[in-house]
Formats: structure tokens, sequence, C-alpha cells
DNA sequence: TTGTCTGCAAACACTTTGCACTTTT
DNA sequence: AAAAGTGCAAAGTGTTTGCAGACAA
């Protein structure tokens, strides 16, 4: 009894590939099917780790040829990403951190403070928990985001000798 | 077992008020015990709802004699408290928002993204699969958060009326 | 052709910082 | 007196928006 990964749209239809999937509610929304949107759909696509809009950014413009997108496009894309189920979006550190949404499974994660890695994990206790509580508050639940917040295997190590600056 | 909510600190030591431990923290730290630091603190510790620094500063602002303190001063402050064990900061539809964290149990939240509002609620059995899956990855956790959202009671069933834009 | 999209530059909201002056210690 | 804190104005961040030209449908 999973909490639905996808609320914004009736159904996730795994078969559709993530540009398809795009492509779908583009139209549905008598949006466009740009030249922007695509590269960046597939660009991120390519790329399965988490990524805020400016490494987006940096990435598109590493590309061979000119397949290139304003900053102002890539925020309103991931947006529309967002909005479409493509995408997740969650606030670390001040910005948006953003991954992969579609056909994949709810997940949450551990949060390095040091090194700003993320780790993920799921739980079905977790989502039982969620279902739970929302339950006793007459809650509507539409996600849920669990983010424990600490140093990893690594930083534990390195601690002391390196300078750093943590950010929530 | 619940998760310790005082992590930057080594114990809580709740005979003290807010007030008298900020002004151990900032001794501790050197810092100085300043009108505008202590006006502050009285502020927040007679005001227990979440609050954001705007808030926090219009409500200063409306205190009978000048108990004033500038924007930049308010700022710093929050901080202080939050590195003090007085505050828990989260992040929320773009502004930091704080809640009271000395001598509160540990919690987490129901967030509408209708409303806005806050609904908290605590669970041990969360606090437990929290450090289970921090041992699981060599992971020292620090601290947890999780915000579960959706609709509030009250927003299901104004919904459609009301022209909404939910914030994450 | 029509209405959406893009890119640019400017605007934004929230938060932080440089600095001269004020205050606590 | 010495050191830290304050307020002001200005600078930052990350993100959004107005608008004229560019482009899907």
């Amino acid at each position: 009894m999973a909490i639905a990964s996808d609320f914004s749209l009736g159904k996730v239809d795994v078969a559709l590939t993530p540009r398809e999937r795009f492509a779908e509610f583009l139209q549905t929304r008598g949006k466009r099917i740009t030249r922007q949107r695509q590269v960046i759909v597939d660009h991120v696509s390519s790329h399965h780790e988490h990524f805020d809009a400016e490494q987006l950014l940096a990435g598109l413009r590493q590309t061979p040829e000119g397949a290139k997108a304003s900053r102002p496009t890539v925020y309103r894309t991931l947006t529309e990403m967002v909005d479409a189920g493509l995408l997740r979006k969650m606030v670390l550190g001040g910005r948006a951190v953003y991954e992969h949404d579609y056909g994949y499974p709810q997940h949450d994660h551990l949060h390095c403070t040091s090194c700003q890695q993320l780790i993920e994990f799921s739980s079905d206790d977790l989502a039982r928990i969620c279902d739970a509580v929302a339950g006793q508050h007459q809650f509507r639940a539409r996600s849920h985001r669990l983010i424990i917040s600490g140093l990893c295997a690594d930083c534990r190590s390195n601690r002391s000798k390196s300078r750093h600056q943590d950010r929530v």
C-alpha cells in the first residue's frame, strides 16, 4: 500500500518514455512541444542523479551543438516537468533540487549536511505511518518527504580536519 | 528511544527559561546579552506558533515601547537561537519558518499546501525507522524532518470554490 | 495566421554583509 | 577602553516576470 507518487494525473503509464510522457502532458494542456523543452527533457532523462537548475543549465551548455535553453526557460520547464509528474522537487540548502519521479519508486533521503550528498532509501513502514497519521487528522495526504540530516560515513571521518559549513 | 531533539549542545536542561537558556548560550560563546536579543527571545518565547522572520519583525514593531530590532538583527538572532537549540528551522514555500525546539518534544508535520497550515504530530515508530535507516548506511543522523503534504480537513471541503496556489 | 514560447533584461523575495557608530563588558 | 553588536544601505542568491521578437500548430 504505497502512497501514489503520481497525484497530478490520473495514473502512471510507465510504457511511455519521459519524453513521450511530457509531450502528452503538454498537448493535453494546449502547450507546445518546442525544441528547448525537448532538449531539456532529454537531457534530464539521461542523467539520473539529483540536480538543481543551475547544474542543468551548465550541463545543457556543454552539449555539442547549440542545444541551449536560457535560464528562464530552464526554470519554466522544470516547473512543467514537476507538474507533469516527471520530476520531484525539494528544497535543500536554499535552492531547489530535483530528482526523477516518473517510473521511480517512492523513496526518501539521508542528507549529508557536510558534503550535501543525498542517499536514497525507501521504507514501507514509513508509508504506513504516513497513512495512519494523515487519517488521524482528517488530512488528505498527497505526498510525504522525510529527510534525515546528519553526516555520511565519509564526512564522519574527515570531520575535524576540513572547514565545513552546514547548510540546511 | 526518542532521537534527541537537542544535538548542538550536550544536554537539555529544561529547568531554564528560554531567556536564561539563551543567555547561557551567549555567555559560553563570548557573545553579549543585548537588549535586542532579549527582546527577541522574549517575544518569540511568548508566541508558540510557527513563524518566519518577517512575521517576527512585524510582531516586534507592534509592541508598545520601542522594543525594536532591525531586520538584520532579527535574522542574526534567529540564527543564534537555532544554534542555541531554542528554535528549529525549516524551509517551506521559499522562506524559512521557525518553531520552538526547547523543551518541546520531537515532532513532525502535516503541511496543508492550500492554507499553509502546519499540524504537528509525533511518532515513536518514525524515530525507530530513522535510527534503523541511518544505521544501515553508516550514517550519523543528527535530526530528521518528515513533512506530509496535502490538504487539511477544511481545505478539502472548500477546495473547488477558492482559487489556490500550492507552494512547496 | 494565431497564440504560445523564448530570451533578454529587469524585477523579485528573502537573506546576508560592509561599515561607521553604539553598547555591553 | 576594548570588543562585540546594531542599523543602514547595499549586495547577494536563487528564481520569476514583462515584453518584443521567434516559432509551433
